[in-house]
RNA sequence: GUGGGUGUCGCCUAGCGGUUAAGGCGCCAGGUUGUGGCCCUGGAGACCGGGGGUUCGAAUCCCCUCACCCACCCCA
């Protein structure tokens, strides 16, 4: 064990890891700007009332998970634990109330949660989201389901599950919480320690406790749906009809609830084939009151966030794994002073030819230097030595298939490679599925 | 915050009271003079997570601690 590693649930993302990371994130953005989406980004920081007013003093994530900390001059600081706070608070620092409604950002970056790290969860986590602001019509809620759906689709990501339900407006959310607690209070003595706590402190997640999901009580409590007013039903059977006209599969789960308080009306979560535990692999929902918490005018918003690591996650789990970052189209061989710059100079040239090219190691023996190009999978080593150097030469030597080892100018070397590997950009290896998935 | 599991070179692993702590992969260097991939030889690299004990003797046993992993809570 290093003395000095990564913070606990902070890793560091390897070379080899990059490529399908890039295909995750060049597929947000494809998604995100194919919807008219513009991307933000927002300070990692905020002031902590930026989230404590919007996420809800009562909630986990103000409770226990935020990194709050005090700067030199006293200002109390968050580490970003989600990102619809900020963009919001961006959203009315910019006056984007007076750009043509709705505003669409989106946005790609890391988030902090203090809390213990294990499977699929992280203490710096990234996530992909969007906001639609401004829009209080079922049918934004609908694009925004199946904009996070065609971004799976993308991806390749099968079987998932979209869960989906309705929690009403504040009010009759506050109207059910009440007749839920009345429901419960009685039969508190068989609830576990855990519910009885969030009887008092967030009554809705005892619908979610895992402990309690046999007792009778939770089986009988009253549905929020019941609680829903007309309005609030409308909304929903709404977004329900357009999903069913998208043909996007969904449930219907009157037991999501969602941990943060902004949340009104739909909420949904898509949940990959294994199911449980922290897999939840994006979320998403209407937060109608969010932009009021925040200090503006009363304006409706909706929108979804995805788990990066966790879309990896369930992409490996599915066999999908990009291959490994494609190997240089040259190494270039130096030998001695002469070689060295020669060296130097060929590789510059090939560059600008739009070539790939793997700087010489001059300090190295020939045979090393050749050894290594080897083990790269470079497809020709260009060697530059003293001979080459004195005519403005070099050797070209193929790697990997036949072929004979050739003396040719620059313009010889460009013209070969062209030829052979051609001066366009690395091959796309267009969601290129190995068989051997690569997690640990 | 609460449980459980695991900690030996960069990676994988052997060793389970007495060994100079071993091997494979990888890395580096050589196998005569400027030519790789295979093979051969050599080298670097581990205070056996840390601290305390037990013992003549500890990587091996005990205690504590830390880290990582997994689970609960909760979430992406």
């Amino acid at each position: 064990m290093p003395e000095l590693q990564s913070p606990r649930g902070m890793h560091d993302l390897l070379p080899e890891d990059e490529p399908l990371w890039r295909r995750v994130r060049d597929a947000c953005e494809r998604v995100a700007r194919g919807y008219g989406y513009g991307f933000v980004e927002t300070p990692i920081v905020e002031d902590e009332r930026v989230f404590l007013r919007s996420v809800g003093a009562e909630s986990d994530l103000a409770q226990k998970e935020m990194y709050l900390f005090e700067d030199r001059g006293g200002g109390r600081l968050a580490l970003r634990p989600e990102a619809t706070a900020a963009v919001c608070r961006a959203y009315l620092e910019h006056g984007m109330a007076s750009r043509p409604q709705p505003v669409r950002l989106a946005y790609f970056g890391p988030m902090f949660r203090y809390d213990r790290p294990q499977a699929g969860r992280y203490r710096q986590l990234w996530q992909f989201g969007v906001e639609c602001i401004g829009d209080a019509s079922p049918a934004a809620d609908a694009e925004v389901i199946e904009m996070q759906q065609a971004l799976y689709r993308e991806l390749g990501l099968s079987g998932l599950t979209l869960r989906i339900n309705s929690i009403g407006t504040a009010e009759s959310r506050r109207r059910y919480e009440q007749a839920l607690r009345a429901h419960l209070e009685p039969h508190a003595a068989t609830l576990s320690e855990d519910s009885r706590r969030r009887l008092a402190t967030n009554v809705l997640r005892v619908l979610d406790s895992k402990d309690d999901a046999g007792n009778p009580a939770v089986q009988s409590a009253p549905s929020i749906t019941d609680a829903l007013g007309p309005g609030d039903r409308a909304h929903f059977a709404e977004v329900r009809r357009l999903l069913e006209a998208l043909d996007i599969d969904h449930e219907i789960d009157p037991r999501i609830v969602r941990g943060l308080d902004y949340y009104a009306h739909t909420v949904w979560e898509f949940e990959p084939p294994g199911g449980g535990g922290q897999s939840t692999v994006g979320a998403g929902g209407r937060y109608d009151g969010l932009i009021e918490l925040l200090g503006g005018p009363p304006t409706p918003g909706t929108g979804f966030a995805t788990g990066i690591e966790r879309i990896i996650r369930t992409l490996r789990e599915q066999g999908i794994e990009e291959p490994c970052a494609p190997a240089p189209d040259v190494v270039m061989v130096a030998i001695g002073e002469a070689g060295a710059a020669w060296a130097m100079r060929v590789a510059a040239a090939l560059r600008r030819a739009g070539f790939v090219v793997r700087g010489a190691t001059p300090a190295r023996s020939l045979r090393a230097q050749l050894r290594t190009a080897g083990h790269l999978d470079a497809r020709y080593a260009v060697i530059a030595g003293e001979r080459e150097a004195a005519t403005a030469v070099v050797q070209l030597k193929p790697l990997s298939a036949t072929g004979e080892e050739r003396t040719l100018d620059i313009e010889g070397v460009i013209d070969a490679l062209g030829g052979a590997i051609g001066s366009q950009p690395p091959a796309q290896s267009a969601g290129a599925r190995a068989a051997e998935p690569s997690d640990a």
